[in-house]
DNA sequence: TGAGTGCAGTATGCATACAGGAATTGCGAT
DNA sequence: ATCGCAATTCCTGTATGCATACTGCACTCA
């Protein structure tokens, strides 16, 4: 019963966008393939008018790419694309975390940002690090960006982030868990968790160009991640985002 | 007859897209005002299947807003997203510069910017510029931009400056005819040329952080433009994008 | 007089029917 | 056997009808 109340609760445009980007992430529909609407409508169990809305959003979302004649296709990201999304991603962090340092944030908006790193903390420490503990820090770090952009206080940037973020395989977030099964995983989570700490330093002190630079430089790890992942051909099932890679190398 | 073909030519949705942005950025729709799917339909004259199609691309565009309880607004932006939105700009065209300067470009592909160069030099060489120079600087100057953010050769950086630029106030020739009404604007359009040469030249010689900074020092001009043209109160009705401030200060 | 409730008008979300067009396939001719 | 043309089939774009949810206003009761 509450299955049917939650099912009603969203629109069907909404549950098409989600079952047809499941589809995609999950690689049941391979980059280059076309989609019809109609295979759509098989797929999603709604009419086409919700199942057109849902690919519209899903082109804009970068999932898909309109076919000039009509119609659309998955969208087939090379490696460069999805490192180059990194670092663009890391840029538009990079200029919130500046955003804040140079305008200021008061020491109460800095509060959950702090508790968030705190959080952080207590989690990487152990050694080693349970599934479970990897599980919350994916949980956690996606907070921590998140208070991070809003601090920035520039609606059109945060709209950009999470445009960018998106992307599966462009978020914060995208390859810790394929980390996890990498030796060098303790290493890397500790890395990343001292930017963390340098970012809410600079903010506090109001050091704008160190809180760009280490946001960017932060984003890098995710760029690291993914090629010692590629490499090692390590838990590549813990990478859905990779389905969309061009000549699927798996 | 040809205004029948080309009426023809393209589809109902993209018709009332541009019917609809037309009316918000020449100020008929006023910020905050509710759209009602009806309205749009009287306005443009097709049925409520593509204007509603044209709805959510407008929102994605970011000139509307979606309400809550369905629907949708034209959305109000204040003098800092304005403001936000061009620094945003200008950091994603460093970027694309810095790839360009990082990653090398070959000297048959640096060809065309250079000739756009000259021609932009042609133009800003006369004193005093003609109404006719301002218009043709400010194609030229879309066209240099476009054939830099392509040397960057990465597909999703172009997409995110393409999306950004869209915003009618962030485009890098937003408050170019504005400025034809500055007794700055000479030398404005001087110090603009003179970034446009430093950063080929930069990109040339491979120097990644001098591109990407005068790239971001290039759009402050824009910046410097739409706040000296905001004090003077003059020719406010050559920045149409302004129709969509908060508390439209006219 | 103010607040709450009920009703009516209206707008949105969804489904389906129809028409125009593109791509593919099959057949025929060279 | 291959190439070209034509016909068919499928697909997209558009319009419209219907049901449901929301909003706003008026009336009533406290």
């Amino acid at each position: 019963m509450s299955e049917r109340d939650a099912e009603r609760s969203v629109s069907q445009t909404v549950r098409a966008q989600l079952a047809l980007r499941d589809m995609i992430l999950s690689g049941r529909l391979r980059p280059g393939e076309r989609i019809s609407e109609l295979q759509a409508v098989d797929i999603t169990g709604v009419s086409r008018t919700p199942v057109r809305l849902a690919l519209v959003r899903l082109e804009d979302e970068g999932l898909l790419q309109a076919i000039p004649s009509g119609g659309f296709m998955v969208k087939a990201f090379t490696e460069r694309d999805i490192l180059d999304s990194i670092e663009l991603r890391g840029t538009l962090e990079g200029l919130a975390a500046r955003f804040a340092a140079e305008r200021g944030v008061s020491a109460r908006s800095l509060e959950p940002l702090k508790e968030c790193l705190a959080d952080l903390d207590q989690l990487v420490r152990q050694d080693p690090i349970s599934v479970e503990a990897f599980s919350a820090y994916v949980t956690m770090n996606a907070r921590f960006h998140a208070l991070l952009n809003e601090l920035s206080a520039s609606a059109p940037l945060i709209r950009e982030i999470d445009r960018v973020s998106a992307l599966p395989f462009a978020s914060p977030s995208a390859f810790v868990m394929a980390q996890s099964a990498l030796p060098e995983a303790h290493q890397i989570l500790l890395l990343g968790q001292d930017h963390h700490r340098i970012v809410v330093d600079a903010i506090e002190n109001r050091e704008g160009a160190r809180a760009e630079a280490v946001m960017r430089e932060h984003s890098r790890l995710a760029a690291r991640n993914l090629r010692l992942a590629i490499r090692n051909r390590t838990h590549l099932e813990l990478m859905p985002a990779l389905a969309l890679l061009k000549s699927s190398a798996e």
